[in-house]
DNA sequence: GAGTTTAGAGAACCAATAGAGAACAGACAA
DNA sequence: TTGTCTGTTCTCTATTGGTTCTCTAAACTC
């Protein structure tokens, strides 16, 4: 957020993000005074002019209560970036010309999440199919059991289920015809994990 | 929904839709005002007038009851209805509160969809796990080898791969512990052809 | 310390929204 | 046809909530 702002006027933005989140319409004024211990509205009026000014707010040209408060920085974009395509023993295939899938928030980790295209079967008896796509929540840890996309000696990236034991990082293939493989720890980097997963017909 | 409503107006288009599933005739003016507790039949058109401005509802013409609110077909939600859960051998399941999810394009079928929940593991070969959502397009004819909800004698609904051949209709789970069923053609009825797939972790 | 700036209080004002109720007109049923 | 139901239009009124103003106290600058 812009350092610029006063105290004030960021905990005015701060309560309308919240806020714009819970309620269906913008608060009033008086409404914003309670929520943030002011008494009087006139107040509450200027400071909202200062975020106008700064481009924080719609101006609400006399608007009633609908259409008065609102945040420029719309950042509601319910799509994640599909990367490119993963299969065991491959760097991640990249796609030339980035694209971006529409994934459901129920499908989705809590932190920074992109999908990858699956490419074969190393994983068929988790579900994880030819050509489906994996939904990725970054991160660079795991527990032991989940799904995760691994990067081995820095080239070869994997998606598998990891255990990790003393000494030892193993990833475990869901398919009877592979066996698991064993890495020491240091050559197994975590990309991140899964969360979530589509198919098409 | 819009914000450029008014507290009132989005409430009106609330009830709308909620009664719309209910009843078939629309309302009247007198009845949405009993709904809201207006007691001024003038005041209610005064909002539906505005409501008509924005796109919300059919211009009622003079009309009688019969044909007067409509929602407009702006219907550009992106969710679908999640309408239950289904298990081979039994009813959908069908959920009291009916919830939206969202489903993306890529996952759907040309037609009307809808989203069930599965139930056990008869399809477990096939990728679809215990939990799974499935996206189905109403249909009431498939390809062979299409996955269906298939309803069998007007009470059993399941999810299976379908095969028909002069004088039978084959039922194949994807499960090596479960036998294919084989029926009467006429015992069986399609509802549905799954298009898409989903799963949280 | 004097002047200036800033945050806030509170009052007054007024436009937007909301509703009541009456009167009228068209639709529909008996 | 007549009577009822229901949409339409109108006026009048109340409330909500944005806007503007003055005043005060605190903070900040020189």
């Amino acid at each position: 957020m812009d350092e610029t702002l006063t105290r004030r006027q960021r905990a005015i933005v701060q309560h309308l993000r919240h806020s714009r989140e819970r309620q269906a319409h913008p608060p009033t004024l008086d409404e914003l005074c309670l929520a943030l211990g002011l008494r009087s509205r006139g107040s509450m009026h200027k400071h909202i002019q200062a975020l106008v000014e700064a481009g924080y707010v719609e101006p609400l040209l006399g608007k009633q209560r609908g259409v008065r408060l609102c945040e420029p920085p719309e950042e509601e974009t319910s799509s994640l970036p599909l990367l490119g395509r993963i299969a065991a023993g491959r760097p991640i295939e990249a796609l030339e010309n980035p694209q971006e899938l529409d994934v459901p928030m129920q499908l989705r980790g809590k932190g920074r999440c992109y999908v990858l295209q699956v490419q074969g079967d190393s994983m068929i008896d988790a579900g994880i199919l030819d050509a489906d796509w994996v939904v990725i929540e970054q991160r660079d840890h795991a527990r032991d059991g989940e799904i995760v996309v691994a990067l081995i000696d820095g080239e070869e990236a994997t998606l598998k289920r990891i255990e990790q034991v003393p000494g030892a990082c193993i990833l475990h293939p869901a398919n009877p015809e592979l066996a698991p493989l064993r890495y020491a720890p240091e050559r197994v980097r975590i990309q991140g994990v899964l969360v979530g997963q589509m198919r098409a017909y």
